[in-house]
DNA sequence: CTCCCAAACTACACCGCGTCGTAGAGGACG
DNA sequence: CGTCCTCTACGACGCGGTGTAGTTTGGGAG
């Protein structure tokens, strides 16, 4: 069970940071890539003008929500997305049906639905059927 | 940053006088209910103390944000509430898909469904049947 | 020993939300 | 009429979260 503690929400320079990360892991393939603030700090440059303390600051505090974590590398530090853009995604969607107490779920499902494009409903026969076909038949080769 | 349209999050006692107002509603049968400013707080009597106004107060901003509707009622104002609880739980959900940028729908939908119990996804499943065999008809650009 | 870099700590402004207070406007009623 | 009561309108204060950054400190590279 990975960890429950309900994902806290991000600001815009949060997002964009984490974006980053993000962006540096799958470049880097799955094996991690990471980044340290100066790293992070170039990719602004040119794009935006900000202070290399405010994105350790803001790195810091994403690190004490838990929503990165950080290796030494040398004398800086190395931080790593705790988390996939898709499972933060996840849990921030369930805590809002958590959170407002939702006692007809199906009808706040239909809602979501509604909303969607058939794309997306695909999507989620697709994620569905998986879904099932792991629960149905434990142990596949 | 253009998602005015989009659901504002909701704080602890927003959220509760929402309750309030929900409850109203559908103790009124459908259409019908509401509440004024006095009646919200009398829900509150006993259960805790708190001042007229502030119920006022989030009354009036709930209104700024659109999340309620008012009528005259005598000198009074009837608020109701301007989406049931699980629409605005699933305008909630959708805007963090959107906000999160998210790429692989699919995924994040998997892991969604990852956090799910079989009843809920009974629950999908069944909403899943009614959009489609409502088809035809797809809102959104 | 000196310099530079990165970390750590501190600071400050702003906004959202919980929390009220006070000032008025208009009925109700003696 | 004057008094009282009830609601609204408006504003204020404190706190925590976020964006933004400056200052201080400690440890390698010369």
């Amino acid at each position: 069970m990975p960890h429950s503690t309900s994902a806290p929400r991000l600001g815009d320079l949060e997002r964009v940071v984490m974006e980053h990360l993000w962006e540096a892991a799958t470049a880097a393939g799955a094996g991690f890539g990471g980044a340290t603030v100066r790293e992070v700090h170039d990719r602004f440059s040119g794009e935006r003008e900000i202070a290399y303390t405010t994105i350790m600051t803001v790195l810091d505090r994403l690190a004490k929500k838990d929503l990165v974590t950080r290796e030494r590398d040398g004398r800086a530090w190395r931080y790593f997305p705790a988390d996939t853009r898709e499972a933060l995604t996840a849990q921030t969607m369930r805590r809002t049906l958590d959170d407002m107490e939702v006692t007809d779920r199906r009808a706040a499902l239909l809602h979501f639905l509604d909303g969607a494009t058939s794309d997306e409903l695909d999507d989620l026969k697709a994620a569905l059927a998986e879904i099932e076909s792991r629960a149905g038949s434990r142990r596949r080769p």
